[in-house]
DNA sequence: CGCACGCATCTACCATACAAGATTGAGGAA
DNA sequence: TTCCTCAATCTTGTATGGTAGATGCGTGCG
């Protein structure tokens, strides 16, 4: 059972396997407990130790991997206070931005609300994946008006974290709400209400809240017991 | 010239080169631009390319490296923009910590009395350095009072692109006036004063903020032009 | 039967060798 | 002089072998 084969093209060995493996973890093919080595994924990739051993650290930074020396790797569990500080990072970020561009709206008005009518599309087409899309690229083109898409590059980062519980909690995604709640920070940050943009973002954020103790409890072994 | 022998002991070699060349960076004795290779650092702390190699892939992703493939690797320059980001993310994240600590203060009060006080004393010694140290811990101490201590680790990473800018404005550190703010915040914190210690911190923070256009105006070389 | 010791086997770590692209400089032609 | 060509020599990327430490299982002893 091979894994499929990495597209022969650009870039480096080690860079096609972080991509194959980030891939593979966040969207539960590596389960998180699963004990990999380097020798292994050299195997089933088709490629030497090296390339593997440096994806390996790179996704070990990334607090996807926990590399034991001398012992072995493991695909890292999820932690739930891990999981709980990520949603803050975000929160902070994501509130500092919607209260910049609340400040000075620009042309934001008429960008979120072209992304918001494709949202509309997707979600009436029953398009789950185009609207998980989507819904990144509000939170990333927030980022952009605010003049620190940089920042959220780092959010994108941690929050594989979430995704890794996201998959675990789909087919709930009640893209309906998630709408709605997109509609009204866009007309707080239309109307330049700083206040108003926040606790509508803050509202927004708070909505994933309540899935983790439920995850938790259907896949106990995913997660870190409590420290 | 060595560069001084790694600390024979623990850890793995990756990891101490890792720190060495961490502190070579920020420390300016690499000036960013400077261009360096992996044979190069091998040969100067006494290990082989391995291990050196993997140091650099972890300096990379932590912004500090430039790895372009069969080219070379060079310190990267200091980039106005990403300095600008790095304190957004950082105010983004203390502002909300301290809001939060402002929200339930518990003992914080007795325990940021205590760090003020070791910060007074170092002060008074001209002790630039530790007061540096304790400066930080006070900012990391918050984190944990917020039970987030994790992202504080973050803030950390980051800093080390605004620790590069401080080190060339070394010597104005007012640490009096650091002091004065540092007590503004434990005030309002103890007060439950949440929108007053906010401000605070956010006018700490600022402070910071009018030395950059004039570092780039003495070390213009170490600095990306303006994209 | 239970426990401790030891060896086979696994792991990541490090060193070394080779490969392939990029740079740089010299040298020759226009 | 100026520009083009090409080869020596850099660089990082990849492959492979050897090493030390940790694990786990089987064996022998009490």
């Amino acid at each position: 059972m091979t894994v499929g084969e990495l597209e022969a093209s650009e870039e480096t060995m080690a860079l096609r396997v972080v991509g194959a493996l980030r891939d593979e973890i966040v969207t539960m093919a590596l389960k998180p407990g699963d004990v990999i080595s380097e020798s292994d994924i050299a195997g089933r990739y088709g490629v030497s130790r090296q390339p593997v051993r440096e994806a390996f650290i790179r996704l070990a930074q990334q607090g996807l991997l926990l590399i034991r020396p001398k012992r072995a790797t493991i695909v890292k569990k999820i932690s739930p206070d891990g999981v709980r500080q990520s949603r803050f990072i975000r929160e902070s970020i994501e509130v500092e931005i919607i209260r910049r561009v609340a400040a000075r709206p620009g042309d934001a008005e008429a960008v979120l609300a072209d992304l918001i009518a494709g949202q509309e599309t997707a979600s009436a087409a029953d398009d789950n994946l185009g609207f998980h899309t989507l819904d990144e690229l509000f939170h990333r083109t927030l980022a952009r008006l605010a003049g620190v898409e940089y920042a959220w590059q780092l959010i994108d980062d941690h929050k594989m974290q979430l995704d890794r519980v996201r998959f675990l909690t789909l087919g709930v995604s009640s893209s309906q709400r998630a709408i709605a709640e997109h509609k009204e920070i866009a007309a707080a940050v239309a109307a330049g209400d700083s206040a108003g943009a926040e606790a509508a973002m803050r509202a927004h954020l708070a909505r994933a809240e309540v899935l983790l103790s439920q995850t938790i409890a259907d896949h106990p072994d995913y997660f870190e017991p409590v420290h």
